[in-house]
DNA sequence: GTATCTGTACTAACACACATAGTACAGTTT
DNA sequence: AAACTGTACTATGTGTGTTAGTACAGATAC
């Protein structure tokens, strides 16, 4: 169900964040819908529930989750991981465009780069 | 002449690296121009002669600069440091325009960003 | 030649964040 | 009652980044 990658730089708790974020804004999981419980997660991912439970409420606080204790942890609207999620990649964005701007790098060429990745994706 | 982020999750090493790797992709150092040396840098941002040492040591494996013995570090010429830059800001376009994509941001809002921080830097 | 700079190469120790291990408690479900 | 859920807490291990200190050889200036 998710894919860790234990020797990044990258804290597990923040790549399992970010995976349920993007799965949350993606709809691939839906509204309401129960993640499996700390412990459960925490075996199959072959980690500690400590780490999973880091993650859950990073993820509630954020309004990506909401957990009730004594039953469980679910996605909320998916509009809360949505918003986030393209915010990020607005951001990213502009730093990848100024970045390359500063190389040297015309603007045709950004433009062709993109609509090379968009025509790439839809078939 | 370096701003540093001691609090960053950003070893110091690897800031500095980038660093100096922007400055000689942008122009800003000339070719063959010294560096500080190992002791005096340190001194100057309050950090080890280790640290940058080891800052260093990356840029020369990298062709960013060269260092001699005896004598002191020197920026190389800045082609290495460019085309670094370049594919570092050509791949991070891709990956915000492809999770720009994934939140369901039309290509011509991309293309708007883009051109609007095109204009945005000439005048 | 001496002093002082340079890069380079070590070892030892400290600090911090991440992760683990274990325990405990209250609420929910069956 | 049993088995699950989230939550909270302490203690411990571990790896990485950083510091501290020392040492040596080459280059430079006096």
């Amino acid at each position: 169900m998710f894919t860790l990658d234990y020797k990044s730089r990258l804290p597990i708790y923040e790549q399992l964040y970010k995976s349920i974020t993007k799965m949350a804004a993606l709809g691939a999981v839906d509204k309401d819908e129960p993640l499996p419980s700390v412990r459960v997660l925490a075996q199959e991912l072959g980690v500690n529930p400590n780490t999973v439970q880091k993650a859950y409420q990073m993820l509630e606080r954020d309004g990506i989750i909401y957990s009730v204790p004594g039953k469980g942890s679910f996605v909320s609207g998916g509009e809360a991981a949505i918003l986030q999620q393209k915010e990020i990649a607005m951001k990213k964005l502009e730093e990848a465009v100024l970045a390359a701007a500063d190389c040297g790098v015309k603007a045709s060429e950004i433009l062709d780069t993109v609509h090379a990745i968009y025509n790439g994706r839809e078939e």
